[in-house]
DNA sequence: CCCGTGACCGACT
DNA sequence: CAGTCGGCCACGG
């Protein structure tokens, strides 16, 4: 199973059967969250069963092996701010601007309604 | 099994 | 409002 042939939940499954538990529940989690949404590393810690987890989430995400099938992009910080270098962040922020997600300050603006 | 390492979080100063 | 601090937890060495 190639990382192109991946459309599925199902493929995302397969593809990982050689990553933790925690790390799937962790990809499958992000790549439900919608286009135009973001969620943060707690609330998808919390997500999995695992909250205060979100340092490991982090983790699991910043090694992501299926870009861009799980848009790990859609994940912040609680603030709206984005984690990594400088380099990634700015990627990132660009992801979700683009995918017309509010940001200010070069952060999201988190509101109920762009937070999965 | 202990230890260091993070794309973290919330409370507190 | 910007820092600091302690706690968190999966992973790899």
């Amino acid at each position: 199973m190639m990382k192109e042939d991946v459309k599925t939940e199902q493929d995302v499954v397969e593809f990982l059967q050689d990553w933790s538990e925690f790390e799937r529940a962790v990809y499958l989690r992000t790549y439900r969250i919608p286009y135009g949404k973001v969620s943060t590393y707690g609330r998808i810690a919390k997500a999995v069963g695992k909250p205060g987890a979100a340092r490991a989430v982090a983790n699991a995400l910043h090694n992501n092996p299926l870009w861009p099938v799980v848009p790990c992009w859609r994940v912040v910080k609680a603030d709206g701010s984005f984690g990594g270098g400088s380099n990634a962040a700015a990627d990132r922020r660009k992801h979700v601007r683009d995918e017309g997600v509010p940001v200010e300050h070069g952060a999201v603006v988190m509101s109920k309604e762009v937070i999965f």
